[in-house]
This record gives structure tokens, C-alpha cells and sequence, in this order.
DNA sequence: TTGAAAGCGCTAACAA
DNA sequence: TTGTTAGCGCTTTCAA
């Protein structure tokens, strides 16, 4: 049936400015016109126009549009996959912010440890006015690839060894340095670190302030495990840690998400309250961290701000090529709840 | 300084096949057709563009390549804001699954109660190749609008009054009607129901099967307040619920989000242990459902099996226009956790 | 204020 | 196998 399928065929043509033109009687153009803000169009002409559009329900196709206006309104935003409702949070909040300054998001999400490269290779594919990487690594030889391809980057919660990337993170140092005084003032004695991923540079950074920081302290003797970020690799550490003869009785964990599973393994598997009998402290102050059932004793990186910053950076470099990359430490604060033993004496843990 | 201008400009532009033509010395044709998999090329020719290519950092840009080909690998997806966890994990492996079939995920985000007609209005301005609606209401309206612009379209976790378009949803009422039997079977005296939005049709098939299915065990007395999904509304509707003078000792949930927040509730501001002096429970097994700190009894909507049936059905519709419009029922199973009191009689809960 | 015409980066039909 | 040409839906000159 060759006619079903041309009906089917012309009908499968979506409504172009053309189609509106013929059905106005007026030019393409001023199709065009109707929909650009400030065009010189006479009201007689627009009436046309709209009635005809109305009719036909015509939409400008804003791909088409970028095209020619060498403008894009796509943000490329990747995001690792691993449940962390940090990154939610995070990812609900840029969508409203970038919607409301006219942007969408094309999203790419990356496998944890996976090799962002590829990725990289698929992203530079698409017309992108700015990328919005959350948590991702990205080798400096791909930081030169984005700068070659004119493609505004900004990092947020963790950066690159190149400078020349901006980036938006937490206090990292200051923050860790504020959790380490918090328990050493709670005369804690065993120290233990659960780690994030290896060649995460938030990861190390926390890492080596923890570590370093305690050393300075006098406090050598810390163990450590690798949660890796993911649920099952952190409840693994967890129990690594408080299996040992020398166990714990302070875990800092790289994240919120992790010291949210340390929480449930050292509560249900080894019968220790948090808070009393071992102190458990995250970093973030995610969604869950305040919940009644956790009240995890962490440090912020308030993730409305976060956004914010990274928004402010990406468009100002949208603007303006030349403007320089930003390092932005959105400051942050120890939050205090249960799940840590509180220092006996009055202690300014601010 | 002109001149400045002008390079900076020149360096804007991004490289096209056109520039890779004219450095490896073949047509703009020659180019297209070595990104084409299957198109008749020479080994010299291809060497040629291949090393121009590379030496420009050439990528060819799919939008403009799906302008012509009036085949979009974009797919729109609307998520509601409102922290669920389980559309977290939604959207993770819909995009995991849509990348690996050569889909990227243009995203669009509603705020509860917000007119999804506006979002619409500006989604249909993008050339997408189908539009996957998580937790959204659509009018019929729209629906029309989606058929008119051959834009197919699957709801997810939500369905319309319009058949016609498809949609992939847990059994709800299968689901509701296991959970009361299983309630009745545990003596429960006190019913309660937390809503949802009122105007899901996912919290309707829930909210009436629970009344109706009671009723039809002869309990007409059921108590009700409305938690709309969202954090601070499901935290007071239990309030509410355990403030009444006739306490409730069995509250089901539209969900499991809101489950979680009664579990806190009752725990922390009543001193309820559930499961023992309350039960709770949800709907979805959300990734929080399992973890030791709630043990929440609910009965699941398999995220992973919804997702691929959506996306099944998606590429279905797709591939051909004609292809009716389904209606999947993803099969769950009630899963018994400790926020729920057992029957005392061995039962048969499945 | 208007329409004709060129062109954004690409694919596809055609002829060579 | 190759280059020429037309055109996807749109914006933007340019002349009228």
C-alpha cells in the first residue's frame, strides 16, 4: 500500500516555519521574525503568523535554531553511577538553575573507576555550550581537548591536576583538619580512615589531610580501608576495620554516603552505637545525614552553593572565552549530631 | 584591535568536515562518508581523512547529522524534584541502558504540583526521538499533542486516563491487596493510609485498593492523611496519623520514600519501635528499603525490569509509529522486613 | 516592514 | 569510488 505509506510519511514531517509560511501567506523569514524577541514585524503580519502556527501547532526547533546562532543551550553534565543521594541532590538542583537561565541538560552518566575518556570522545560529539562534571576524573590530556574545542569546563567536588580547569569544591582541608580536632577533643585513641576512590583528588586530598593532620597530632597508628564510594565496598571496610584487634573507635569516611553504611554495619553487625561506643564522621551533609536514624556527625559542602558557584563560573566562561578558570572552595562547617562521641569538656568545635 | 577579534573568532569556529576535506584534499562528501559505517570509501582516501581528522581534533556534530537523517538519538526524560531515591535508580539505569543503545538523555525535571503543560510546551520544541515521563502527570491534552507530533511517549511509575499512551507501572493493586492480607493476618486493629499526590494515578490505584480491599474485609474505619511525596509533608501526615486518639498500628505508604519518613517519625517522636508496636509499610523497595537502619516490609516495582520494558517499548515506538500503545504491569512481590509485625500463624504472604 | 537568498554542518542522491 | 549538488529547519544579511 504505497499511498498508506506516504500518508504516513507526510504526516511524519514535522511543522516547519515553511509549512506555517505557506499556510499565512507570508515569507519564511517572517516566520522567523514572529519568534525572535524584537524583530521589525508589522501586526498584521504577526496575526497571520500566530493563527497560522496556532492551526498547524508549529514549534521553533531549537536544535535547527543553534545551528546557524552558533549557540547552544545544552549543558553536558556526567555523573558517576553509584547511588549516592549526595549527587541527587546536586543533580536536582542544577536542573532548576540551569532551566531557569534557559539551559538544558544532556546527561552522561560514568561507571565508577570507568575510563572517562571514551566518554569524553562521545561528549565532544554534541554542540555544547559549557560540561558540568560532578565527581569525575579527568586526565589533564582531555582538559587540553576541551580548552582546543572552546568548550567551557567546570569540575564540582573534585578537580584536575590541570589549572586550567575550573572547579568548584568543599573545604576539603579545613574540613577534615575541624573533624580531626572534633575527635581528638573527644579523646578518641584508635583512628580509621575509609577511603574513597584511589585517584579521586577529593578523596586524597581528605586522605592526606586526615593522615597528615593526625601525624601532627602525634597519631600515627591509623588504619585504613577502601570503601571506593559504593555501598557494598564500603560496609566490606567498615567490617575490615572492626574486625581488627585494635579496633577503632573513631572512623572518619570520605564521604556521608560511606559513613551512612559504616553506621549500619557497625550498629546491626558488631552491636556498636555510633556516638557511644565508636564515633562515625562523613563529609557532605547529604540528604540523609540529618535523618533521625543516622545523625551523622559530618562536614557540609552545602550543595546549593555548590551549584550556585558552578553555574556563575560556567556561564561567565560561556560569555566570555577569555575569562580565567576559577578554583572555588565553597566553605562548609562541622555539623555535630549522634553519631559521635561529644568532647566532655566545652569544646569550640567551630 | 581588529585583528585580535578576528583570530579569536576564527578559532571559535569549530572544525567541520569542511576543514577536514580541504586539509586532507577530498571532497566534504569524502569526510561524511568515512564517519558513515558501510559507505564505499577507498583505504587511501580514508587514510587521508583519517590523519586530517586527527590532526584538527575533527568530531562529526550529530545534531547537525540528525537534522538531515530526521533521526534523533535524543531521549526526553521529566523527573519530579522531590529527592525519591528511587528515581535515582531510575534514572541511572535508563541511562545506562538508553547510552548502550546510542541514546542520550535530554533531561527535564517538574516540581511537584507544578502545570506539566508549560514544561511540555517547551520540551516539544526539541527534536527528540521519544520522551520517557517518570511520576508525571500528563493531561490528555498533551497526550494529543505527543500523537499530533508523532513524538512517542512512555509513562513510567504513572499512567493517563488516555489509552493511547503507553505506560509501565508496578501492580498496584495486586501489590495493595498482598499487603493488606498480610496486615489482616497480623491482627492489626488501626488502619492508616499516607497519600501521595492526589492527582497520581499511582496514588489512586493505591488509595482505593487499599479502602475498598479493607472494606471488603469488613474494616470501613480507615484513617488518612496526606503526605504528597515529599519529605516534610510525610513527616507530618504521620504525625497526624499517631496523634489521633485511636492510634493507628498499621500505616501503609503511597511509597517507599514516605514509608521511610514514618519509620523516623514513629521511632523518634513517639517512641514506636516498628514492627513491634506499629507497622509500617511501603511501596517500590527503594534502594533505602533494605538497609538494616529501617527494614522496611513493602512491595517492590523492580526498577531494573520497569526500566527495560520502558525502554523496550520506546524503541518499539520508535522504530514503528504504528505500534499500539501497551500498558505493562511489572510484576512485584511483597517483601516482609522487620517494620512490619509478623502473623503469629505460619502464612502464606505471597 | 518585507521577501529572496545564502548558509550553519551535515547526509544523500546523482552522475561521473 | 568519487565529487557535485541539493536541502534538513532555521537565522540573517541584503535589497526592495
Amino acid at each position: 500500500m504505497p499511498n498508506d505509506n506516504e500518508i504516513t510519511r507526510s504526516l511524519k514531517r514535522s511543522v516547519t516555519a515553511h509549512d506555517v509560511a505557506k499556510v499565512a501567506g507570508v515569507s519564511q523569514s517572517a516566520v522567523s521574525r514572529h519568534f525572535t524577541p524584537g524583530a521589525s514585524i508589522s501586526e498584521k503580519t504577526r496575526k497571520k503568523i500566530i493563527e497560522a502556527a496556532e492551526q498547524l501547532g508549529y514549534r521553533p526547533n531549537l536544535i535547527a535554531r543553534s545551528l546557524i546562532t552558533k549557540k547552544s543551550t545544552l549543558i553536558g553534565i556526567v555523573l558517576p553511577l553509584n547511588t549516592n543521594p549526595y549527587y541527587q541532590s546536586i543533580l536536582e538542583e542544577l536542573s532548576q538553575e540551569l532551566s531557569s537561565n534557559g539551559y538544558r541538560i544532556l546527561l552522561f552518566t560514568n561507571e565508577t573507576g570507568q575510563n572517562s575518556d571514551l566518554l569524553m570522545e562521545e561528549i565532544l560529539h554534541y554542540p555544547l555550550a559549557g560540561l558540568i562534571l560532578i565527581a569525575v576524573n579527568l586526565s589533564s590530556h582531555i582538559a587540553d581537548e576541551c580548552k582546543q574545542n572552546h568548550l567551557p569546563v567546570v569540575m564540582m567536588t573534585r578537580k584536575t591536576e590541570s589549572k586550567e580547569i575550573s572547579s568548584v569544591t568543599g573545604n576539603n582541608i579545613l574540613g577534615v583538619q575541624k573533624i580531626v580536632d572534633f575527635l581528638l577533643a573527644g579523646k578518641h585513641q584508635n583512628f580509621a580512615y575509609i577511603a574513597g576512590e584511589n585517584n579521586s583528588s577529593t578523596n586524597r586530598d581528605r586522605e592526606n589531610t586526615y593522615f597528615s593532620y593526625l601525624a601532627h597530632h602525634g597519631i600515627y597508628d591509623v588504619q585504613k580501608a577502601i570503601g571506593n564510594y559504593t555501598y557494598e565496598n564500603a560496609r566490606q571496610a567498615t567490617r575490615e576495620l572492626l574486625n581488627l584487634t585494635k579496633q577503632p573507635d573513631a572512623i572518619f569516611c570520605a564521604n556521608d554516603h560511606m559513613a551512612l553504611c559504616a553506621i549500619e554495619v557497625a550498629r546491626n553487625e558488631f552491636s556498636l552505637q555510633p556516638g557511644k561506643d565508636i564515633s562515625i564522621i562523613g563529609f557532605d551533609d547529604n540528604y540523609l545525614a540529618g535523618w533521625d536514624s543516622f545523625q551523622l556527625t559530618t562536614f557540609s559542602q552545602p550543595s546549593k552553593q555548590m551549584v550556585d558557584q558552578a553555574i556563575q563560573i560556567l556561564l561567565e566562561q560561556i560569555e566570555n572565552e577569555n575569562s580565567l578558570p576559577k578554583h572555588i572552595v565553597v566553605e562548609g562547617e562541622l555539623i555535630v549530631r549522634q553519631s559521635s562521641k561529644l568532647p566532655k569538656v566545652v569544646f569550640d568545635y567551630k
